[in-house]
RNA sequence: GUGGUCGUAGCUCAACGGUAGAGCCCUGGUUUGUGGUACCAGUUGUUGUGGGUUCGAAUCCCAUCGACCACCCCA
């Protein structure tokens, strides 16, 4: 049969297979999320992939490009449209609203789903990742818009980042608001007006002082010496609470609609990569889709991809070793009872060990341990069981030690 | 959705109208029990796919799929 006839071996468009390498990436990605996350005191929750495409549908609950162009929608066989989530927040809003008399406030949850835009695939953005995902709920308190803040800084923190690797930009909708009213603009071009700050950073100057003229607003409106009180507030909380890189930017607006107070982005300083890596707002009405009773909400998230970008560019991805630290190596088919016991004795003592089935010769056994990036290698062989001295190989450094059946356990519990 | 660059061996790439190549990897051997360094030998393939132009196409043209980059938007 050719290779014509045969399956393709490529993932489908857009999306990634995580090989032991990524996931083990990916894991560490999401146990730094869950620590910093819990230390905050935020409880993690979980939810489908499949949502009612009408959740996304409701009015002002989102861009509508990314409902009308980018949600993978579909027909179920009952009749019904659902949705592959394109975002988590809506989805946890449904949530709360729905045991909001259950569920005690403020009430702070974290979740990393995996979500889905039908785009075109680009550095930084796939058609799935996934995204940490943290709001606390039942708070108007600045206090609460300063500690997921505040959760975005320990977590860049855990994960390697200084402090002059990123910086914590806001802006405020309400500011935004109050310009708007202030120069009189029509609800359409306060809109245009949002839209120019969000394209600030891509252009000159001159332009942008041009256009928001052209829009009947002054430049100086715009000077970051006068901040929104709500925004000096929080980032005099956030210093209180070591966080010492957040300023204002009138330019950060973030594209959803349902943002209505404080919005930040976090961005890397690097000038390779002087983008905003993720960031989040205060969103007070979005509960109010589902029923009358105001809940508000703020949080942010975090997606995957751009933070690996985010971590290579600065050599904070840590290298891959392998669950197993032993691959135990058999030097001939006779010893493989050997090598089978010995592994299951120092399974009862927690250590991992991965057992070749000694098909191969020795040497191809030894390229398998160092091609999967197991730590340690050891021969089991006629030799090693007679005398039951055996040799403890660190396949990174090539450095030997020699170990009594003894010794075994205490070897390894220390390595 | 718009614009640009690019698809050649498992991987990284060369050949740019005239017989498809190199390095790494892989297989075997030097070494019937010790990889990553050495030496010898060997397999790499409908040049993404489908059309077209040409005596002749990996090379030029069209379409399509995919990758990358910049927009739009956003993580």
């Amino acid at each position: 049969m050719s290779k014509k006839d045969k399956l393709s071996t490529e993932a489908y468009k857009g999306v990634r297979d995580f090989y032991p390498e990524d996931q083990a990436f990916f894991n560490y990605l999401c146990h730094a999320c869950q620590s910093v996350a819990e230390r905050f005191g935020y409880a993690e929750y979980h939810a489908s992939i499949l949502e009612p495409a009408e959740l996304y549908k409701a009015k002002g609950a989102e861009s509508e490009e990314i409902v009308n162009e980018q949600t993978y929608t579909f027909v179920d066989r009952g009749g019904r449209e659902v949705t592959l989530r394109p975002e988590m927040t809506p989805t946890v809003a449904r949530m709360v609203a729905a045991k909001r008399r259950e569920l005690g406030f403020p009430l702070r949850l974290f979740s990393i789903p995996n979500v889905f835009r039908y785009e075109r695939p680009q550095r930084g953005r796939l058609r799935e990742h996934w995204q940490l995902n943290v709001d606390i709920f039942g708070s108007r308190s600045l206090s609460a818009d300063a500690e997921v803040i505040a959760v975005a800084h320990a977590l860049m923190l855990q994960l390697g980042a200084k402090e002059s690797d990123f910086t914590i930009k806001l802006g405020s909708r309400a500011f935004i608001d109050e310009l708007a009213k202030k120069y009189s603009l029509a609800p359409d071009v306060a809109k245009l007006f949002t839209q120019l700050l969000d394209r600030r950073a891509k252009m000159p100057a001159e332009e942008f002082e041009e256009k928001l003229s052209e829009l009947g607003i002054p430049n100086e409106a715009l000077s970051p010496a006068d901040l929104p009180s709500d925004v000096g507030e929080i980032i005099s909380l956030l210093k209180e609470s070591g966080v010492t890189n957040a300023e204002f930017d009138p330019s950060i607006v973030r594209g959803f609609n349902y943002y209505t107070g404080v919005v930040f982005e976090i961005f890397d300083t690097h000038p390779e990569n002087n983008r905003a890596l993720f960031g989040g707002g205060r969103y007070d009405n979005l509960t109010e889709l589902f029923d009358d009773e105001p809940l508000p909400g703020v949080g942010f998230g975090m997606g995957d991809v751009t933070i690996q970008n985010f971590l290579e560019l600065r050599g904070l991805k840590p290298a891959y070793v392998s669950a197993a630290t032993l691959y135990l190596a058999t030097a001939s088919p006779e010893a493989l009872p050997h090598t089978t016991a010995m592994a299951e004795e120092l399974r009862k003592n927690n250590i991992n060990v991965a057992v070749d089935f000694g098909e191969k010769k020795l040497g191809e056994q030894i390229k398998t341990a160092a091609k999967q990036h197991i730590p340690y290698l050891m021969v089991v062989g006629a030799d090693e069981i007679a005398s039951g001295n055996f040799v403890a190989r660190n396949l990174d450094t090539g450095e030997e030690t020699k170990l009594t059946q003894n010794e075994i356990v205490s070897f390894f519990n220390n390595n």
